[in-house]
DNA sequence: TCCCCTATCCCCCATTTGGGGGTCAAAATC
DNA sequence: GATTTTGACCCCCAAATGGGGGATAGGGGA
């Protein structure tokens, strides 16, 4: 027999905005035998101060939080405490965002639409050291596995850009000539697989590259 | 003592794609003598369904449902029954869907960002008849309440514009002249305040006018 | 060390865009 | 019935955009 299941629940900390959302988990962790809600928090900061506190087995984390991108919040948190096990629960499956989070150490990636017994799938996976990527998700991050992703600066200027900036404009703000952003415009179209730059803007929205 | 109050609670149905989120409310309505929850819905469809099954006092309603838009969903169920009680629970703010989905019929919209006690607050009001509308959310019509709203064909000249096509391209495909969307798109920039094109679909996205 | 990627700048030129006017008919609203 | 709104069409023209080259410098990794 294993004590330590019985004895020693996974412990569980929150990170959502939505108190409906987290009052969910909280009571499906309820009725769960090995596992416990250690704590919830709303915002980024947050989660920081209530991991270095309470040390939770397995981390939900939205990745829209009031103060911060979830994303900085899971690098902070792997930052001090490399073993932490993280999992992002949004609702947002822009591959460009999934890759991030990853990149930044979460362990798993669900959507909200998943169903509570895949949520209590991925903590008991997640806490047993695995990963959690459903199929869709993968599937998401498999589409644009090839391309080649926009460079910082690129991202940059296609934020200027969205924001209805004229290439002269945003060579202004980014102090460079207009013909340096064009070369960048011609980059990012090429990238995108985008016929101009509105449809840059939105398949950038689709992807998660930038936000509105 | 008014009898009603503990023999009769509120029964209210959930329509939300997201388990969690109805688990959710689903427990904060057992917390409440007064309330019980008559069902869930996942879907419009089993939206409508459910309600005509079930005729429950007051009816929570997300926006972005698999199968339709919930202000579709809510136009349904009102005009099946006009007496209908419908709360718009969901995570959208943009000033467009707010006035369509109270123009649909909806007495109520929170979003889920919302507290509990205001969730509660919410249902109790809305089932006593009145309406229900944040100050945060009225604020959100309230900017936007002189402008003109853009006419049914100039959406659809801005969702083609939002894939990418060019005026030429989307006369084509609408069977009338480049000069006419010309004259379109004008309208729209002067009605959105935008520069060009792309800010255009990006203010349009922002409140709710378009979605990606 | 060498190569590649990124960022910067430059040229030419056809096409697209947006701003300014104006007209007209049908539909909806008053 | 009169007025307003909407959708459609037309003109001119300056500015912005995008596609096609090419060049250079610096940083990072193999």
């Amino acid at each position: 027999m294993p004590p330590s299941r019985s004895v020693q629940p996974i412990r569980v900390l929150t990170t959502d905005d939505h108190p409906m959302l987290r009052q969910g988990i909280a009571s499906l962790l309820q009725s769960e035998a090995d596992m416990a809600l250690a704590g919830e928090a709303e915002t980024g900061a947050e989660a920081i101060e209530r991991f270095r506190a309470l040390r939770p087995d397995v981390t939900l984390m939205d990745l829209h939080l009031p103060d911060m991108d979830g994303t900085e919040a899971i690098r902070r948190i792997k930052d001090e405490f490399p073993a932490a096990r993280l999992i992002v629960l949004t609702t947002y499956s822009g591959d460009a965002q999934i890759l991030r989070a990853l990149k930044a150490g979460a362990a798993g990636y669900l959507l909200k639409s998943a169903l509570r017994k895949d949520l209590l799938d991925a903590i008991r996976s997640v806490h047993a050291g695995g990963r959690k990527l459903p199929p869709d998700i993968a599937m998401k991050i498999a589409e644009h596995a090839g391309d080649d992703a926009l460079s910082g600066r690129e991202i940059e200027i296609l934020r200027l850009v969205a924001t209805g900036r004229t290439n002269k404009q945003v060579g202004d703000r980014l102090s460079i000539t207009e013909e340096t952003v064009k070369t960048h415009i011609k980059s990012i179209l090429s990238k995108l697989g985008a016929g101009d730059r509105t449809e840059a803007v939105t398949t950038a929205l689709k992807r998660g590259i930038i936000e509105l």
